[in-house]
DNA sequence: ACAAAAGTGTTGTCCTTACACCCATGC
DNA sequence: GCATGGGTGTAAGGACAACACTTTTGT
């Protein structure tokens, strides 16, 4: 990184941006049965944050999404608007922290330039294959990237980003009923128990595991695709792949599960 | 009105106004068996259009939906955000309607003031019982307001207000599950009719009415409260309330109808 | 008596629940 | 053999769809 691109970026940024309006996508993998979130630690201040940035002038919210995750992934991922964050002091940045990164980029956070203003956040979560997102670019202000369970999330998030991930999370939650979720955060092939256990990791709650397979297999939305090559220490399963077709026709009418 | 008003609106709005960001409200309410949404005619243009306007700078959005109903109807509403609208274009005016407008207002409208740029708008819906919006405040731009029914509604929409209403019925469709929606729109008594009235309304389909009732009544969610007194050439039907703890405590864990 | 709307009942089917049981594998 | 996880079966109960039937009113 050159300190040039922070300089330009903060004196020339306002010609490319609008000033005032920023999106932060949550993008969520599915790993070792776990949900999880990137992140990106910024420089000097010790904070992790959601990768983000403000929207351009010549493109719209979703355009920006798009662009803010195809530039740190090189992939293209599905994206969802969930909701917009305008609280007057979310864009803060507590004092010790402005003086760190003074103290990095040898040039005040915020002050004086066309973004110390408020800001709001249009709220995206994203959608990815875990094993396909092999490498995050880094920028001039980012120093370390890394995924996190989404209930294991550090403490020290800039912003209010740590909100934000509670709202993608509601989100999800309302969409999986509906949208293609699971196809969208798993390998092509899955085993019936990792599916289980993306749908308990949406939904918070754990599920009857011959009940959860029976639904699944009337449902008529699973592809039968043999048995797992890779033996554990235990019967080895099948794999199964979504039948996309029959998987979004009974999104249409929903695929619920209840609680309890 | 005075002229004065929309000219101190165009000069000094922006130290009052976020210049770039806007506020829709759909306002709906439940009457003649039917959703309505209530829409404001402007001066000049012969155009309708959301209520809606700049957020205020000392606000945040979901203040400032309130507070523009509130000052349209005296009422505070259920109001919820559903999406955000970026679209670069969304905000323009074609020519015929900017001549109108100056011919009506003697000036220029959107041209070389503060508002003219682009404009995002954050899309809000709000519930309210028809009966209890007795009078619609009209200000300086705004010349007429009526209830138009949800699947009627005008033509000569102004900006993106048209894709904005279908946006706030797929999303109230979504959430009619699991949010006190019948509670805020129905009026405290209604009828076991109107009730499944407003759930097809909402939800675009037709339900069995023996089904229905049955459901309802075994969800434990109302309260009969007797017959009715208003006599028409029919058996007079029963009067229900709301069981208001009950039917947020069903929502948990959802009230659905599946098609079909 | 009749039409129209309100209220109730019936029947079969399907889904869900809460388990129990077997199978395959590596140690 | 045994622990572990994968796959299947079952019986009871509930929910739901599709109706038919009855009741009450004003005309």
């Amino acid at each position: 990184m050159k300190m040039d691109d922070y300089k330009r970026f903060a004196t020339e940024g306002y010609r490319v941006y609008v000033p005032n309006i920023s999106i932060a996508c949550t993008l969520l993998g599915f790993h070792d049965n776990k949900l999880k979130v990137l992140l990106l630690r910024w420089k000097g201040l010790d904070k992790w944050s959601l990768p983000g940035g403000f929207m351009k002038q010549d493109e719209d919210a979703d355009e920006g999404a798009a662009r803010i995750l195809k530039e740190r992934t090189g992939l293209d991922v599905y994206l969802q608007q969930y909701h917009t964050y305008t609280s007057l002091n979310r864009f803060t940045i507590d004092e010790p922290s402005q003086k760190k990164f003074k103290d990095t980029f040898g040039m005040e956070v915020l002050k004086g330039h066309w973004y110390d203003k408020r800001v709001i956040g249009i709220g995206y979560y994203g959608l990815a294959e875990y094993a396909k997102v092999t490498r995050i670019e880094l920028d001039m202000i980012t120093i370390d990237s890394r995924w996190w369970p989404v209930d294991d999330i550090p403490e020290n998030m800039l912003f209010n980003h740590h909100e934000m991930i509670g709202g993608a999370m509601k989100a999800l939650q309302r969409d999986v009923a509906h949208e293609p979720v699971c196809l969208k955060l798993l390998p092509s092939k899955f085993t019936m128990a990792e599916l289980q256990c993306l749908y308990e990791s949406i939904l918070g709650y754990s599920l009857d595991r011959g009940n959860f397979r029976k639904k699944m297999m009337n449902a008529g939305i699973l592809k039968d695709m043999g048995e797992s090559t890779t033996r554990k220490a235990h019967k080895t399963p099948h794999l199964y792949s979504f039948d996309v077709r029959a998987y979004k026709k009974a999104l249409q009418s929903g695929i619920i599960f209840k609680l309890q």
